[in-house]
DNA sequence: CTGAAAGCGCTAACAG
DNA sequence: CTGTTAGCGCTTTCAG
């Protein structure tokens, strides 16, 4: 049955105040963990909260003045797992403070963006988080302007000014190409992502340095534009498999742009890594279960989350005086059994067919 | 560079009383859109606003009493992309009513969980929704006890007083078998999701059920036990197909699990649907992007989303009298590419390579 | 060490 | 139709 009680009369400060016997501005005290205190007075009053089960009204807290203890999450939308990873290192930061997490998204709606961020600023939210976000420019000045605290992810600051956590994109994609060159490739065909995103245009530089550095000409032809989906993937890859002299490996700016290469390798009877060695980047955990289980550079998506939690919070609880800059997480190459040396491919062995050890982070 | 005013003194309703010249009771009721108000008076006011840039103070609203014009929402963390379909509905419907949505993962913190609802109770949510809760058993009698307003989304309410909304699970696995045997597979096999949830025991009976509506018998060994996840299906088709009599289709609890299907049986060197017919539940965006695409269940997670929202605004915002009971949607069989008759095999020639249409929705 | 008192910004009676 | 007046629950001076 639905009780109709609005809001119980929730037992408050001056209950406890009450039933401990002492001002109620006493039992803020404690609440706030004041000094000097007398350490009976402050027993009394620890007891009778536990014991009336006082739950502090954080309303009243922001309105008085002090924080409303929410972070804002400003989100495109949940794609892939991708941004499901970024989202656990930020609940766990957030939970490990003590702060709530206010979720937004800009799904279709751009429009609304700039003037919801504005509202966020009055009071909802302590600060900001907002995950590679698109237009930025249209709101960074009012977020900036107002001092109100927020941090990016996933984001190529241009300025340092700009509190901002990124991964190491450029070099991560030179390392895979630097591998797939050093095991024997000379064609690497390389699909992109979404250009219009940071990460992918340091994808696409780390892919050219390497190949330079490898002393293998750049070639237009191997690099096909994609958009992160995965259906892009399995297009680009066709794409590539069709030219004349085709690619012995792809280097896929995403893990789900793999997965599609996948695809299109099965589909024209070809097969993973013997006649096509393929790697990924982001290593999201499906990567692991697929077979043959992916090579990809794992980008750190959960600290991701997490240190741009830790920046927003810093910046919220202290008064700094110098801006927070931007931090680079290192990426890691992560080899398992979808790339091989060309050569090897006449002798490769089929390999366990369970999935590989390490398939459940 | 960090301006360091730590909340420039907004602009409240006393502004802009002084502003238009009326007191910030009338004010107020500009705001609330309260009948008797003079036209001109009302303008004046709303003007005052627009030029000072006014926005409420969400807090002081909801000391006073009223809403706080947020909705918890409670997930166990961001698997796969049916959680994000879910939240995309929630979102949605979120939005429209100008409400906001506060997160809460219970990830790996299943002590903290009851006690959370009770703090959530207290202030900071008007409302909550739950994704397929764990041991909901827990917390359910707080939350009724106290009136406070929940819909359990994708849990299958043994009561008709817990509010929740799912989908017809059970005639969703119907429809699948029975298509299955309709195109002539006599012997299906079956690999189910994680058996706590209630979704998954639910598709395992519609499995049944239409076996023995076919005339099919039931066999145990062509069940095996999953858990939702891609690899449980990788390992769980080949047990399957290891039997001395194999299935000549393979019916999956998900999604994630009939894409571990498919790996499995290209790892056999078999093929899809040729050799094993699959199907899948869920229709997730990349059921449609795979090769073969898969023909698969869909369930209206975006619009399960939306309906618990909109039941739990109804019930925030109308002051019921009797329980909002629960609703259950249909789903949908969508016939795609990963199943053919098993006589059809030898006739079968490749689909096209291209996505099919229908690839993004 | 602790109490009294003044608001935070807003809504909701209660009087005009 | 509109102004006055209480608070909502809490933090924070300012006095003891």
């Amino acid at each position: 049955m639905i009780t109709k009680v609005r809001r119980s009369p929730n037992t408050t400060i001056k209950d406890i105040a009450r039933e401990s016997g002492v001002s109620y501005s006493t039992v803020s005290r404690v609440i706030n963990n004041f000094e000097h205190i007398k350490p009976e007075t402050r027993e009394r009053v620890m007891d009778a909260m536990t014991r009336l089960g006082y739950v502090a009204n954080q309303h009243a807290r922001s309105l008085v003045g002090g924080r409303s203890q929410v972070i804002g999450l400003l989100i495109h939308a949940f794609d892939s797992s991708y941004i499901g990873q970024i989202i656990q290192g930020i609940d766990e930061a957030v939970a490990e403070a003590h702060y709530d997490l206010m979720l937004y998204t800009t799904h279709r709606r751009k429009i609304r963006e700039s003037s919801f961020v504005v509202s966020l600023a009055r009071g909802l939210a302590d600060g900001l988080l907002l995950v590679l976000p698109r237009d930025i420019e249209a709101y960074l000045d009012t977020l900036g302007q107002q001092g109100f605290p927020f941090v990016l992810i996933d984001y190529a600051a241009t300025s340092s000014d700009v509190p901002s956590v990124n991964a190491a994109n450029q070099q991560g994609a030179y390392d895979a190409t630097l591998y797939l060159a050093k095991i024997g490739h000379r064609r690497i065909g390389f699909i992109t992502g979404d250009m219009v995103a940071d990460s992918a245009q340091e994808r696409l530089m780390g892919y050219k340095q390497a190949l330079a550095g490898s002393g293998i000409a750049f070639e237009a032809e191997l690099v096909f534009q994609g958009d992160f989906y995965q259906s892009k993937g399995f297009e680009g890859a066709n794409s590539l498999l069709s030219l004349d002299n085709p690619p012995t490996a792809i280097f896929a700016s995403n893990d789900m742009i793999a997965f599609g290469v996948y695809e299109a390798v099965r589909n024209r009877g070809l097969r993973t890594p013997e006649d096509v060695s393929v790697v990924g980047f982001d290593d999201i955990p499906q990567a692991a279960q697929v077979h043959p289980s992916l090579t990809t550079v794992r980008q750190p998506l959960q600290e991701m989350g997490r240190i741009a939690t830790q920046m927003l919070l810093r910046w919220i609880e202290e008064d700094l005086d110098e801006p927070l800059g931007y931090t680079q997480l290192a990426t890691e190459l992560i080899v398992r059994d979808s790339a091989c040396s060309p050569v090897d491919s006449v002798f490769y062995r089929s390999r366990s067919a369970m999935p590989s050890s390490d398939e459940r982070r």
